[in-house]
DNA sequence: GAAATTAGCGACAACGTTGTCAGGGCGATC
DNA sequence: GATCGCCCTGACAACGTTGTCGCTAATTTC
């Protein structure tokens, strides 16, 4: 900027003026500075210029979640950027891989960064470390799970009432024996999907067996081991409610493998790519998750506007899409 | 830091020095700092020591890709997180959309935020437009598809070889009426898998009747509709090569729905998740997406500590996978 | 015991930008 | 012809840090 102002023959302030477009600098001098920058190829540098400014915007927002490689996440990180972009906001975004220091770790690196704001999917078991940075007002936004400890705006789907649609849907198809495959336990998410089959099974009065029930599957191999090992007890459920795509995923490849995917009924929370193309089709759960990054960027910039405003729980809506593995019967 | 250098009754200098743990502050004093900085919920101004400090670094990296929520690119990042995640730089990623304009601003955007360096997922016919910042140093590498009109280090597939083996492969099968379905035919990663694609119907004297390649597919439902027109003629393609992951999931679509996924063969390029659990599982020419993110993270880092190496062309290997579908011999 | 070294700390300037305010020029008004 | 007001422009300080250097007091050295 020193030098596109030596060339143009200028004040540094001038300069700043014509790059930001204020008014009150004559036409001609104003073109004189712009060939000068361009002549120079002068880029202002905005962190600086953030630096200076009053409001203290980084134009820079996080995005916090278990896996930007994980389908469900990597659309809400579209829904997200794409709610950004309008505003000429930039998304950070890092994978927490279930990780509670992690996530402090990020939300600590993020806060140094001076992120203007924070959407969190969180992972720890408890958000009590954010108290200070949301007193001391930094807009935070949680996704996926709520926040325990602290009172955030959220974006979440009902999973218990989701999950137990699911089981429900199984039970209205004739099955009893319903096994429910979840990730780890210690997540709010996973806890709720559990409860919702829970629900569901004693409302039709339908008996749960201990080995029915298989918590902490990390990823679609552990699904998958978890699934076969379900699968081998002589009273092995006629049906199976998966917490989670990748759960999902590694369910199929067992059904698969022992030859009963047109045998046992499948039901599975979050939707998939290629999930109507599997034979038979995966019954899916599904959350809109590009809605769920639109949504959680708006109330985002909405806070950030206004930071009094008082906090809310979004549920966003998720529906039942019966493709063929649901609706098969027991035998 | 001014508020925390006044409650613990020390310079600002000293605060400053405690937060880096730079040498000689006595045990007590620095106590004392800590202490202060605790009580007052402290955060170092990470952009703020960015300015000051010398390298001039913000520790973060640009990735600018087609679109994050794609499984190919949504795995590239994941790649690049892992390495950068280790330097403690973050990462922003944005989505161009195959969109030239979006490029060029989104490249000027990242530059005023002076990110530290720049993956590209080139998708503008010419990169002309960053010889400046390329000249300035600014470090950029390029992945999926090189630059053309600027030299940068780039990591590709050798996408001509690797769709020639595809569709040799079909070729070994048996096929004669091999059909080609590619995206936008601007894009030198689409032209190179075409080229590939005629290098071997001309290697094996194939014929290729213009009815058989489509260009300019944008999704998979674009990918659908082509593959259904292409299955419509006489002489209709008894095998199809589709050019990325998404219109490999409308070709199966279209097969699907004409009754034909058992008759016809189909090689993709791209493999994506459940490919294997399809009925035929999908053979594909596979690249290892994350391994070029990581492999593209490292190449930045590399060039960052030493900006004048020369730059190199980087070309991963990518792999055949029979899966099923490749297979099917012509009736 | 004096000189030299070292450890510990602070004052000040600077990074690249913008907010504030003051000043110069010029036409309009009385 | 002096005064007022307006339009441009520039000087300066400030944003939150850190690099440089200088100062004091304690420790070591001869």
């Amino acid at each position: 900027m020193k030098d596109v102002a030596a060339l143009a023959g200028v004040s540094l302030k001038t300069v700043s003026r014509v790059v930001n477009r204020e008014a009150g600098v004559s036409e001609e001098l104003a073109a004189r500075v712009t060939r000068a920058a361009e002549q120079l190829d002068y880029r202002p540098n905005l962190t600086a210029s953030n630096l200076r400014r009053g409001d203290q915007r980084t134009g820079t927002i996080g995005l916090l979640v278990e896996d930007v490689a994980n389908e469900f996440f990597s659309s809400i990180h579209r829904g997200v950027e794409e709610v950004a972009r309008q505003r000429g906001v930039a998304v950070i975004a890092a994978s927490l891989d279930r990780d509670p220091a992690l996530e402090r770790d990020l939300v600590g690196a993020f806060a140094s960064r001076r992120v203007d704001g924070l959407i969190l999917a969180p992972t720890a078991s408890d958000q009590g470390y954010l108290t200070n940075e949301i007193r001391s007002g930094w807009p935070i936004v949680c996704i996926d799970r709520q926040t325990t400890g602290v009172d955030t705006d959220s974006v979440v789907t009902d999973n218990r009432a989701a999950s137990a649609a699911g089981v429900a849907h199984l039970l209205a198809h004739g099955h009893r024996r319903i096994g429910f495959i979840g990730g780890r336990s210690k997540l709010a998410t996973e806890q709720d999907r559990h409860a919702g089959y829970i629900d569901a099974m004693a409302s039709a009065a339908a008996v749960v067996r201990p080995h029915w029930v298989h918590h902490g599957a990390q990823d679609s191999d552990e699904a998958m081991v978890a699934a076969l090992a379900m699968l081998a007890w002589a009273d092995s459920p006629t049906a199976i409610f998966s917490g989670q795509n990748l759960i999902t995923m590694g369910t199929v490849r067992a059904l698969r493998e022992l030859g009963l995917a047109h045998r046992v009924a499948l039901v599975g929370f979050d939707d998939f790519a290629l999930a109507d193309l599997l034979e038979p089709a995966i019954t899916v759960v599904a959350q809109d998750a590009r809605a769920i990054g639109h949504l959680a960027a708006e109330l985002l910039f909405r806070r950030m506007a206004d930071p009094s405003r008082p906090t809310a729980t979004h549920v966003v809506p998720s529906r039942l899409i019966p493709r063929g593995s649901g609706e098969i019967r027991p035998e």
